[in-house]
DNA sequence: CGGGGTTCCTGGCCGC
DNA sequence: TGCGGCCAGGAACCCC
């Protein structure tokens, strides 16, 4: 039987998602040892193997990164931890069974001490997972010079806006790129700069608009967190239920519908190879 | 070092 | 019904 946790096809993993993900493997693996793995060739897939002979003793995460700490079993000292760090791309996903998952889209499967598997599944092969020394990241650049996390109390208006300052690249591409806050993607950065009233094109955004906009972004991460995450196709929890975020998306996705606060029809373009929708009345430049 | 463009993937969907 | 073509999209990567 199969228990799936974090089974996501056509999903984009944003950090509510993610933490959803983390949450659900927490009592399913935390202390349990790594006795083997089998992992697709592929470079975004083969350091999984890495983590053989392993105890798992904690689940991070940073931004849309699942961080599973690793301690050597036995332990030495002084004690070369490492991690586990799993990007789910787009369709990713984790789950954690007590058979050998039959899967034509398993990218990596490990075996626990206790006779269950951990598998990695993920559709378009947009995800990667890498093993290294805890904390050494330079070989995931985004995750290296990640910015903080949304639940950061150091990170405040004027944070933010600094941060926002930085380049006159257009304010949803800066925050696409993880850079000033982690874990937004584009549902979300839809989301928040519709609710903050922010043009996605805006290339200078004030002090206040900003705080504007980091409130708003806590929100629709927080509400999304609440909600298991947002499924648009078959994301499953692992009673297999759906996230129920989807309902709640005033932006994303609603291209050519009524604004649920002006009325005006939501626009839709490309912008910075990017698909974005906003109201160009209460998002107005 | 920043920014712009390209690439990786495949199921789902649309139109003919 | 079948099939070609297009779309979604995070982040690595390459080049200027």
């Amino acid at each position: 039987m199969l228990l799936l946790t974090g089974h996501y096809v056509g999903l984009v993993p944003e950090l509510p998602e993610v933490e959803t993900v983390r949450r659900q493997l927490v009592p399913l693996i935390v202390g349990t040892r790594i006795t083997g793995c089998d992992a697709h060739p592929s470079s975004r897939f083969r350091d999984a193997t890495l983590a053989t002979g392993y105890r798992i003793h904690r689940i991070n995460r940073r931004g849309k990164y699942l961080l599973i700490g690793l301690l050597p079993v036995p332990p030495a000292d002084p004690i070369p931890t490492r991690e586990l760090v799993i990007h789910l791309g787009m369709t990713g996903g984790v789950s954690v069974c007590s058979s050998p998952p039959n899967d034509p889209y398993l990218r990596a499967c490990w075996s626990l001490e206790d006779g269950r598997y951990m598998a990695f599944r993920d559709i378009r092969r947009f995800g990667r997972l890498a093993v290294v020394a805890t904390g050494e990241y330079s070989l995931l650049p985004t995750l290296h010079r990640l910015g903080p996390e949304p639940s950061d109390p150091s990170l405040d208006g004027a944070a933010f806006h600094s941060a926002l300052s930085s380049s006159r690249r257009h304010v949803k591409t800066k925050l696409l790129s993880q850079r000033p806050i982690a874990g937004v993607g584009n549902i979300y950065a839809d989301e928040a700069l519709w609710r903050a009233g922010i043009n996605p094109a805006a290339r200078r955004v004030g002090r206040e608009r900003a705080t504007m906009l980091l409130d708003s972004i806590r929100e629709v991460l927080g509400e999304a967190l609440a909600n298991n995450g947002t499924t648009l196709r078959d994301y499953r929890t692992p009673g297999g239920e759906s996230g129920r975020n989807q309902d709640r998306l005033d932006c994303y996705g609603r291209g050519g519908q009524p604004c649920r606060s002006c009325g005006e029809t939501l626009a839709t373009r490309q912008l910075d190879q990017r698909t974005t929708t906003w109201c160009r009345s209460c998002q107005a430049r």
